[in-house]
DNA sequence: CGGTGTAGTATACAACGTAGAGTTCGAGGA
DNA sequence: TCCTCGAACTCTACGTTGTATACTACACCG
């Protein structure tokens, strides 16, 4: 293929802030593209989004698509900037929430996103795109971080490491439900099927005996071979814990 | 591409734990070819490991790899476990040392691996990888967090949130440097073009004051237009102190 | 009614992973 | 020394990718 690898910014920018205009003859529109691309990426990955596929479901050829989404690579900026934005305009963080709850919400309203969209997590976190709905998102997060004491730059900081944090976390639970084969609902099934084999090539049993109880408990406990969602929860907690340290404030309980 | 998107797990087990024979004729094994491969992607990312330059590498054709790694799939699991096999090798934590340093320089050392071979960051963390890298360094991670206090579970979920936040931070730091054309070291070159455009544009400029604000202080004070490995450091430590809240110990100032 | 610019199409290319058929090599027996 | 045979390796080909380039057809203006 002939892949232009990075972005092309600027005509990046032109897209993602002009206002779309419709093609008369085919009645698409880069709004319209791009919905239709967020669609197919949300029912069948990223890879599915192809310049072809999406041609098809917009009723066009695929060299008409370029006008609207510039390439492929400013196509996956326009859908993550559009998602992005939808997902802050439905957020709403009641009015006398405390830091901890609008924290919680942002980090949340993050985890669903990235559960909705689960394509996202293939994408880098951290840089800037510089959309309209992006931007919305940050400043609504940032806000949610200011004026609890904390300087500029450690809200930036915390804000990014949180945001990490959740990607991180769901990408691994996408990861661990793709590793699945189809029909299988839980882990216990596809380690069944790999334990054979493994204790079979690992001759010594007794090599790996911290990871060997820990994978054991955390099998009987939660029936998964491994729980990012619990790291999630976990993480978002210790976070949490660690900014109110940072406050001086007293905090409730011991985070368990 | 006849791309066979999933991973053969038997395949991969048996690549990971035999003995990597080595060919009579090429002289190429399992290990070399996936040395080779590591090496490469360090230097021209991942998407420069295609079956052919490998080949060329190698010396052989494209085709005489399979019988060594699989396929491509099977290969980057080859590749990750390797890089983790030999990082927790060269990892030495302090006999003496207490958790928090312990769990400083398990961070430290995955963040070092990422920066050592950034082509990390594009696969998903959280995964099982059943290999005998991957199995020694978590059973030394776990190790590191053992015994100070933490269930099993606890122990299993802070790990994967601290792993999460290290490789999303990495991510985004990688990302931020990609996005530097050759020639700039410095975000504000990158920035400077872009500005322009942007600001144009974006017709009303109060529409973000706590994102521009922020924005404008990191800038003063690091050069920067985001700081990953800041964020990195920051959350790190807000996770330390939240697990230090979770023992109930006391802890040395207030994390900033 | 005859240009003319623009929206949309058709075709082509290089690069990808890998299946399958074809080829070459080196060791063991005569 | 020559033959043979199985394994190791190579060649060719397919379908798919993003996108440059060259083309066509339609609306609008004189």
């Amino acid at each position: 293929m002939a892949k232009r690898t990075g972005v092309d910014e600027f005509k990046l920018i032109g897209l993602l802030w002009r206002d779309s205009p419709v093609s008369p003859r085919s009645g698409i529109s880069t709004q319209s593209v791009t919905t239709l691309a967020v669609d197919l990426a949300d029912r069948e990955g990223l890879d599915a989004v192809t310049i072809r596929r999406l041609a098809e479901e917009a009723g066009v050829t695929a060299m008409a698509l370029y006008p609207h989404i510039g390439g492929r690579a400013e196509l996956v900026e326009l859908m993550l900037d559009q998602v992005a934005g939808v997902t802050y305009e439905a957020v709403t963080i009641p009015e006398g929430a405390d830091w901890r709850e609008r924290v919680t919400a942002l980090a949340e309203a993050n985890w669903a996103s990235c559960q909705a969209h689960p394509w996202i997590t293939d994408l880098a976190t951290g840089r800037p795109v510089p959309g309209p709905g992006a931007s919305t998102k940050y400043e609504t997060e940032l806000r949610a971080l200011d004026g609890i004491g904390l300087t500029d730059i450690e809200m930036e900081h915390t804000l990014t490491a949180l945001l990490s944090l959740v990607q991180g976390t769901a990408r691994a639970t996408r990861a661990a439900q793709d590793s699945r084969l189809p029909g299988e609902d839980h882990d216990t099934d596809w380690w069944s099927n790999i334990e054979p084999a493994l204790t079979n090539a690992i001759g010594d049993q007794t090599r790996f005996p911290t990871a060997s109880r820990v994978s054991r408990t955390l099998g009987e406990q939660t029936g998964k071979a491994n729980d990012p969602e619990g790291a999630y929860r976990r993480g978002v907690g210790l976070i949490l814990d660690g900014i109110a340290k940072c406050l001086g404030t007293p905090t409730s309980g011991n985070g368990r």
